[in-house]
DNA sequence: CTGGGTGCAAAGTATTTGCATGAAC
DNA sequence: GTTCATGCAAATACTTTGCACCCAG
């Protein structure tokens, strides 16, 4: 377990219960949307509220403390922001997993090619997981 | 312009004037939103309902005739169904274009590495177009 | 004709906002 | 003490649904 007290507060973030126990679980969890976050959430604080969930999830956004992964049929997830990676998606089971794949070189012809200078990438990858196959 | 009256059928859908409207839009434009296509139908059909795009998108998007494209910090967008294909976002102006990478190789390791059958990529690249640098 | 599409209004879902209270620092 | 977060309720935004009427095939 980290301490995300610190981490928060770096990011100009106070360090509130209830933003503690988000953090604590998109980092067990990986990923995940609003609605199971919130699921997760109101075990824990019986009358937290999904506009706090939502407060907390855009205004980390905005500090750059955690990030959106958007999915194709599927509702948006979050996680921390951590470096650069892209994402396996399970089309059954839903799972995500995260995969590290050197874009550099692609990127860098990319660029050149198409005069356009990219300095991000979203990159979702979909199919079966070893369970589902 | 091509003939989408033929397409529309082939995929099962009436040739409606809305229909081939919308159709024509998303080939003239490449990518639309919902918002913006509303726009431009009203235009031409000054009653077409909301409810007609929505659920016109919807259907051929089951019926695979558009697909849905999902931009990070942006609505997502409709484009015509054509072979798979990446797409490169202009953060600033906001212009998406297609562009051709092939992710074959790629994929094929990634496949083997994480035991994970790939058969769909998402793949945005963000940063900035030849005329917003 | 017949099935499916359209437009309208209403309903449903998702997300944001305002404000009073309360907690972090 | 001051600033910012929380929770609630209301407001807004987005999308879907039901139904009567209409048009494509």
């Amino acid at each position: 377990m980290k301490n995300y007290i610190n981490s928060l507060r770096e990011h100009n973030l106070k360090a509130t219960p209830q933003r503690l126990a988000i953090v604590d679980a998109l980092y067990i969890n990986g990923h995940m949307n609003t609605e199971t976050l919130y699921g997760l959430m109101i075990q824990k604080f019986s009358s937290i509220s999904l506009a706090t969930i939502y407060k907390n999830i855009n205004i980390m956004i905005e500090k750059n403390f955690i990030q959106e992964v958007k999915l194709p049929h599927a509702k948006s997830v979050y996680e921390l922001t951590k470096t650069s990676h892209s994402h396996l998606l399970c089309k059954k089971c839903g799972a995500i997993e995260d995969v590290e794949i050197n874009l550099d070189v692609m990127i860098e012809n990319i660029s050149k090619t198409n005069q356009f200078q990219i300095d991000k990438t979203d990159f979702v990858l979909s199919g079966n997981c070893k369970n589902c196959q």
